[in-house]
DNA sequence: TTAGGGTTAG
């Protein structure tokens, strides 16, 4: 058998002895057949190129066909060379439509639409007007950008030509053109000029729904569908139907589907079918009818695996995630993201360290989602020098600097204390979304800048941005925070009015907040009341800790013991109403509380610090001694308490309820967890540098007084970001103005 | 034309 490149070879010599022995004028059409023959038979470029320099050599290469044909060769062949027909494209003199149609088909096929739409200008420069060829092949290699930059130009073009509602393939081209690139109304538009379509349009029409997560339109069409006589769903259409009811919770429709044509038979399942299954159940949390066609498939993916983990960790069922995980035959950059976050999830933010460090070392490059369950876990943790760590490894390794990942950082730096850098991140990114302003309102709020918050929101608003509920809870903790009681009230009635959102238990709770703090016991305990829901234990809670703020025994045990009868376990309760009987001096209703708690078995919650040093997060707990250097840390201890009390610092002991003397009192202060993880930190860390700490419980009078005093004694900035708010501690005084 | 992982509060 000849091989194509022996055939060519053959051809191109007995061409060139044709051309030696005859002169080229009495032979000039056969000279222009072989040729393009000739072309016929090749496919390269190293072929292509030396039959065109023959034919240049000779004189004959202006002939119109043959050029047409190096033309078609280099636009369409895989191998061929777009910019080699562009050359050869720029030398002939008048070109068909068919030159042009073909150019544009090149550069379509090589990704260069932009190239494409310049070469359709000066077509239309040069009069030529057209066909039905043109578009299609135009837009076929059109990304999103390019989509939303000339299509509805092109489209509005197409009109003018009358090939909108004469030529299939022009609406065709269109409507995946527009259903792809999001713009799914004038795909729809387009799709109903034509009935008949057959279902790969049917489903570019379904896919262009989903992608903009309108799943109840996907729904309506796919109906439609099912009552069109002329077309039935095949696997794909049953693929995105499955990510519709999936995204959508929607588990009775998919339930329908896999019913009627899966399990029908009318369909046969494939793997990608089977995986949308599994996808379904996993996220409806139906985990055994997922396991179910898990353990039925012949040959299973990495996304088959990846979606049991996925729907594992969801239903908070980790140990099952993590068995899964291990037992994946092999794992990607979503696997690892999908356990990593199943355990962000569950608020094991060590583990999710953990594992990305074993991602890490299993050479598995991360991607933005991957960076931006890292930079929630850095932000809960408080752990800024590892989210910078994070923000520096996304830039070194140009990972999709995205929206979601901006609002991470955002929030991270904000649950840090660094409010410049989360400014800085803020005023950087492009585009903003209702997340973005939300995280910059709540933030702001949190570390005590109530009024630059509310500043954001109204910015948030000028930018035609809508608030959700949870906007508007930031909006009211700011309210609160700088005890702006009216204009906390108007934002509340507002929210309804102006947004449409009805307030939830959260938003009473921060209105019982907002008044509780400000001294309006009476009206926070009218809120409770009038209330159309009925108020949880966090509500009674604002209204328990405004009780401890103004010392109101009486409100305080009313809201302590509607508190008890919703949650008779809530052990912070318990504690709440004993440092409220401490500092009121109510010794023997603070014994009965007390020996409630043992009779039933009420343990306070441990308070614990956390603390970055170095990269590393520290935890501490009311009289650890596990760290390794604990010696020296109560030893500093020690010494501060000298210096301090020499700087004025006299212990308050008034919140400690223990039944212990004066003495014992003062020590067990001294053991709180963020005094030993302050202590730490001035014997770690060089001077001037800031020291951080997250508390899990609300910082204790005794502690907030210390660290003022500390941060004035050794000129250091302290940000301790407590169970509901930030304290920045600089030159003695406190952001949050003693007001907790 | 089709399947898996991400951000805001409490």
């Amino acid at each position: 058998m000849i091989s194509s490149v022996t055939k060519f070879s053959l051809s191109l010599s007995l061409f060139l002895k044709r051309m030696i022995s005859n002169t080229p004028n009495s032979y000039s059409h056969s000279f222009v057949k072989s040729p393009i023959s000739l072309l016929q038979t090749c496919n390269s470029m190293y072929q292509l190129n030396q039959i065109h320099s023959h034919t240049i050599k000779m004189g004959l290469s202006s002939n119109h066909l043959f050029l047409t044909r190096v033309i078609i060769f280099c636009c369409t062949n895989e191998s061929g060379d777009v910019y080699y027909a562009r050359k050869v494209f720029d030398e002939i003199p008048q070109p068909s439509v068919f030159i042009w149609n073909t150019m544009m088909k090149g550069y379509s096929r090589i990704n260069c639409s932009e190239s494409g739409v310049s070469l359709y200008k000066l077509m239309l420069f040069h009069n030529i007007k057209p066909d039905n060829f043109t578009f299609p092949f135009m837009l076929k290699g059109f990304t999103k950008d390019m989509t939303l930059k000339y299509g509805k130009m092109l489209l509005n073009h197409a009109v003018k030509h009358g090939f909108l509602d004469s030529n299939l393939f022009v609406q065709k081209g269109f409507i995946h053109l527009f259903s792809l690139s999001g713009l799914v109304d004038l795909a729809r538009k387009i799709f109903d000029m034509g009935d008949g379509w057959e279902v790969v349009i049917w489903n570019v029409m379904l896919s262009g729904y989903n992608r903009v997560k309108r799943f109840e339109e996907s729904k309506r069409l796919f109906i439609e569908m099912e009552k069109c006589e002329c077309v039935s769903p095949n696997s794909v259409t049953l693929v995105l139907m499955l990510s519709v009811c999936s995204k959508s919770k929607d588990l009775d429709g998919g339930k329908y589907i896999y019913n009627k044509y899966i399990k029908e038979g009318i369909v046969e399942p494939n793997l990608k079918l089977e995986n949308a299954l599994i996808d379904l159940f996993s996220s409806c949390g139906e985990m055994d009818a997922a396991r179910g066609v898990f353990d039925d498939m012949k040959t299973r993916d990495v996304i088959s695996w990846t979606s049991i983990v996925t729907g594992f960790a969801n239903t908070c069922r980790i140990g099952l995630a993590r068995k899964y995980f291990d037992q994946m035959p092999e794992r990607d950059y979503v696997s690892w993201t999908a356990m990593i976050d199943g355990y962000l999830r569950m608020n094991h933010f060590k583990e999710v360290l953990t594992l990305f460090r074993e991602m890490q070392m299993s050479n598995v490059k991360p991607d933005e989602f991957t960076m931006v369950s890292i930079l929630t876990a850095c932000a809960h943790l408080g752990a800024l020098e590892l989210g910078e760590w994070a923000k520096t490894y996304i830039d070194k390794n140009k990972i999709k600097n995205d929206t979601f990942i901006g609002n991470a950082l955002i929030d991270m730096y904000f649950k840090c204390g660094n409010v410049e850098k989360a400014m800085k991140i803020f005023n950087e990114m492009q585009k903003k979304d209702k997340f973005t302003w939300t995280a910059m309102i709540v933030g702001l709020a949190n570390n005590g800048h109530g009024e630059e918050a509310l500043t954001m929101f109204s910015n948030m608003l000028e930018a035609s941005v809508t608030p959700d509920e949870i906007t508007y809870i930031g909006v009211l903790c700011a309210c609160t925070h700088v005890g702006m009681v009216t204009k906390g009230r108007n934002f509340f009635s507002n929210m309804t009015i102006q947004h449409g959102i009805k307030p939830n238990m959260t938003h009473y709770g921060c209105m019982v907040d907002l008044l509780g703090r400000a001294g309006q016991l009476k009206e926070a305990l009218e809120v409770i009341l009038n209330m159309p829901i009925k108020p949880n234990s966090i509500v009674w809670g604002s209204l328990l800790g405004a009780c401890r703020i103004h010392k109101n025994v009486q409100l305080a045990e009313m809201a302590a013991k509607e508190i008890l009868e919703l949650e008779p376990e809530n052990g912070a309760v318990y504690v709440l109403l004993c440092n409220i009987y401490a500092a009121c001096k109510k010794w023997e209703n603070l014994h009965k509380v007390r020996k409630l708690m043992m009779e039933r078995g009420i343990k306070k919650t441990p308070g614990c610090s956390l603390m970055e040093m170095n990269g590393i997060v520290y935890e501490f707990v009311a009289g650890d001694k596990s760290h390794p250097q604990s010696k020296e840390i109560y030893a500093k201890l020690e010494k501060m308490k000298q210096e301090l009390i020499n700087a004025g610092y006299s212990p308050d002991t008034s919140e400690v309820f223990l039944d212990v003397g004066e003495e014992d009192k003062e020590t067990s202060l001294y053991l709180h967890s963020e005094k030993l993880a302050i202590a730490y930190a001035l014997i770690s860390s060089g001077n001037g540098v800031t020291i951080r700490i997250v508390k899990n419980l609300r910082m204790c009078v005794d502690c907030h007084l210390m660290a003022k005093v500390v941060s004035k004694v050794y000129n250091r900035e302290l940000i301790v970001r407590d169970k509901t708010r930030f304290h920045h501690f600089k030159h003695g005084l406190c952001s949050c103005n003693n007001f907790w």
